[in-house]
DNA sequence: TGTGGCATGGGTAACGTTTTCCACGATGTT
DNA sequence: AACATCGTGGAAAACGTTACCCATGCCACA
């Protein structure tokens, strides 16, 4: 044989192989009800013998497609690698395959984004950190099941699984306070938008953080530079807070390439970290974990949440008329070597290798 | 209205509305011959009235699906979201949507992803640095087209969009011979298989240093220790490589998460980077480009890359009976503060502040 | 007045699955 | 014995779109 191009096995070949009807190939293929232990036996070899595949175009016309669609803001994010890996883990085992839709920054490639999987008939939605209005995140959890991830404020068309944002920021403000430092100022992603200001993680942080100072007696102390979280907003943030009159000893950034930027800030106006300021970052991603930055910083088990996420979903495709449910996972502080006392501390301690240091193997 | 549940839209709607024929909405969906100004008109303003969607499912049935299908092995590898990025923007203003596949590293996953990519009829594959066996992308490119990224060695079957890695191991050796170097070491990603020793990236940069080593008549000084393209195997390797009678004053690592691996690895030791060991990675990640890190680094054009595979992926599904093509980028050395002449070098400069080292410097 | 080509529009049969409904026999119940 | 029930299997109608082919009207040309 030269070339067959081969047309594709469909369901009618499997039938006809099995000497079965197409409905019971169907049953099969979906577990359905219906088929006695010997059809599924039967059709399952045929199945087998023959290579079948099913096509999810075609299932899509009439019932599901199997299909996961997952919203990403930012591919280069760790954190939501993180999460991916947990929706992936999840899912695992079952029949759903995950697809992943690139490039959508901004509220405007994101709506086109959501409005193709939509397109393309997938039976859920994972939304992460998603920036459309929350009308129309109503709108789009009505036409298909949807969980939106990171994102706080609870809805009754859609599940959400985030961290709790606002516990992270206590733990760093807790840290920095119980090393004895009381001037911990905060850079902050600038937000105006009187929704956002309420549901996005960055948001909650900047809160968290006011709040755990104000706990501690440190509300005179509260100071926030309120820039951008990037790499530069990490470090015009940090300039514009080590210009102060008296500037912070310890710097709680809210995203950890905005700790990076901090630190460049810092070391270039002459100053040492941990022995001048203090450096927390958020996230935990990869870069915090590198030996030689060590960056002490709050982790949000991505991982847990994505599994989480999926789980919600799977639920959701099950039972589209369940109440929704909302789950917040709460986050841990990771300590490394950016963090230690206030130079003026009292006690002289020799500043001890925390726990957290890892080898250089595990980066 | 309290909750219609909208019923989508079909093109039979949009059709009734214009008072046409559900074939002329479609001809004038595709952009199909057949279809006067006049006819364009009225039913591009029934589709904007009626907000209407065509269902990819529905159109997978008979013709297209307007969806490609990217594999990427590894989404947390920076080099290949800027592969992706390239795509992304080459597709940006034709039809086609782009969708991910994650979580297919190993063989066997691989194999259940582009599976299920061709369950879901997409109209084109890119596959980003498979491993699968040669006779499998074949098969593959025979029932869909496909552009393979980053793997060597053309095919009939698919195009082939690779950056030249021999002439990249060559721009690194030169640059450290240049410097004055001659005990210039190689970390590789072990491989064995026969098929991969050609067409593997890996493999492609170790025999570009072997012979760029023998064109500047270093033939007795090549040296190479074979890990893993990894953190660890960037540690492992370099331990290897300083534990030797006389250790090398250079060190060429295969990627950039190697080199940093290597930098760990050296500064436990106790030497100095750039001052008794110089380093080089491969990928200029961002991770190379970060200040503090500031890794010289081969950079391969991930953007016009990808770029280059939306283009030869969008010509296939056009004329799939076309010669296949295959583009070769050229690479470029980008020198940062990891390299410097060999210490036993004739000026004695002072030792630089190491890159490797904790504290920040600058961006 | 035919004849052929071209531009335009539409009718209809796919495409491969799932869903709905019905038939049939076996079993249990009154 | 009559009647409901259950378990199993299949026929046929969707699902929304495109491909294929034909009908029509118009014009140019012999």
């Amino acid at each position: 044989m030269p070339k067959p191009a081969h047309r594709r096995i469909t369901i009618v070949d499997v039938a006809r192989h099995a000497q079965v009807s197409t409905t019971a190939v169907s049953k099969v293929l979906r577990n359905a009800y219906g088929a006695s232990p010997a059809m599924r036996a039967k059709v399952q070899q045929a199945i087998d013998e023959l290579g079948y595949r099913p096509s999810a175009a075609a299932r899509g016309l009439r019932g599901q497609t199997y299909t996961i669609g997952v919203m990403i803001p930012e591919l280069r994010n760790l954190f939501f690698a993180d999460i991916l890996d947990g929706i992936t883990a999840q899912l695992g085992d079952t029949a759903y395959q995950v697809l992943l839709a690139p490039g959508c920054n901004g509220e405007k490639e994101e709506a086109r984004v959501i409005e193709a999987m939509i397109d393309r008939s997938m039976d859920g939605l994972v939304l992460i950190a998603p920036v459309s209005s929350r009308t129309r995140l109503n709108n789009v959890a009505r036409s298909v099941p949807t969980v939106v991830v990171g994102r706080h404020g609870s809805s009754t068309a859609y599940d959400t699984v985030t961290d709790d944002d606002v516990a992270g920021a206590a733990l760093v403000v807790e840290h920095l306070a119980g090393l004895g430092h009381r001037r911990i100022a905060h850079i902050e992603h600038h937000e105006t938008d009187p929704v956002r200001l309420l549901e996005m993680p960055n948001a909650q942080r900047a809160n968290g953080y006011r709040d755990a100072m104000r706990e501690h007696g440190l509300a005179d102390q509260i100071d926030i530079a309120s820039t951008s979280y990037t790499h530069q907003g990490g470090y015009l943030g940090a300039k514009q807070l080590l210009s102060r009159d008296q500037r912070p000893t310890a710097i709680f950034a809210g995203a950890d390439v905005v700790a990076l930027g901090a630190l460049e800030a810092i070391s270039e106006a002459g100053l040492s970290v941990p022995g001048d300021v203090s450096v927390v970052g958020y996230d935990n991603s990869a870069l915090a974990a590198f030996g030689p930055i060590s960056l002490t910083s709050v982790d949000q088990d991505g991982r847990q949440m994505g599994a989480n996420a999926a789980r919600l979903l799977v639920d959701r495709i099950a039972d589209r008329d369940r109440r929704t449910a909302h789950v917040k996972l709460s986050p841990t502080l990771v300590v490394r070597r950016t963090t230690a006392g206030p130079a003026r501390a009292a006690a002289p301690r020799p500043a001890p290798d925390p726990a957290a240091t890892r080898t250089p193997t595990d980066g």
